[in-house]
DNA sequence: TGATATTTTTTTGTATATAAAAAAACCTCT
DNA sequence: AGAGGTTTTTTTATATACAAAAAAATATCA
């Protein structure tokens, strides 16, 4: 008989908090995979995006700090919005060490027509909780971060 | 001036679920890293060793259903946990398609040696909350997987 | 000034994650 | 039995994630 049936086993996966996060996360990343599909564009993608746009021009170190990313992630992340010409990327001429990051027009624009599908994920991703749950999970939630 | 000084703008990103149950899980896993530095095993690879000791043996495909990860996912990790001796790949003479794994005597020691730490890390994640956010938390947390 | 330390980007290596497609084994159903 | 569909594993490709180290620019400070 399978472990699987002694109910006092005292370390139960399902149970443990990393486990339901990951789980929570590849979820949301789901949701968001599926209202962004048309786009081209990951999270990591959009919220750099909007991290550019909302900052005016950061380098490519603050950018992955805002967004808590490693620099050999941001690094990729950067490189593949180059390469689609949805940001710019130019050597800071007050400090030749950074890069200065910007939105391209057409950067800008594909953000724009995504607000809503961006608020979408968000409410899609807390849907099966109750208004009242989902504002003390994010207020939780926020506690982990 | 930044748009960031602009509190009336719609989309913020740390607000987000998405972006929260990332970096909640990256913390998560950063724990998870930390107290399991020794033994060299990622939370996955964890997850899978007490898995696989849970229900006896597993095929490869049942493995990741029950971890939740696309085969691709399961096959590395299985293969990695195969080259350290963890456990042991055999083919089910029931169905050839099948592999059996199994732990072996290392991997069962192994994950009895960390069964400690392993409570340690939900511990050590959830602190930030209080015993009764905990819970709350856990049971809302669990209805967004 | 000049040695030392720090910051920023880049590279390399390893480990999830997911999609898509291929190959082998199995199953169903006529 | 055999055609057609399904399941399981494997492979390939792309995208985070993080550690560690290298290289260039900058900052510090004796």
């Amino acid at each position: 008989m399978p472990l699987s049936f002694n109910k006092n086993r005292l370390y139960i996966i399902e149970e443990q908090a990393g486990f339901l996060l990951r789980r929570a996360h590849q979820r949301s990343s789901g949701i968001f995979q599926e209202l962004f599909m048309n786009s081209g564009l990951t999270p990591m993608q959009f919220t750099s995006l909007v991290k550019i746009r909302d900052e005016g021009h950061v380098s490519q170190n603050l950018l992955g700090r805002l967004n808590k990313a490693d620099p050999a992630t941001i690094m990729g992340i950067v490189n593949r919005l180059v390469e689609r010409r949805l940001i710019q990327k130019k050597v800071d001429p007050s400090d030749k060490r950074k890069s200065l990051l910007q939105l391209t027009d057409k950067g800008l624009e594909l953000i724009k027509s995504l607000e809503s599908a961006a608020h979408q994920v968000s409410k899609h991703t807390l849907k099966p909780l109750s208004l009242s749950e989902q504002k003390i999970f994010l207020k939780l939630l926020a506690k982990l971060t």
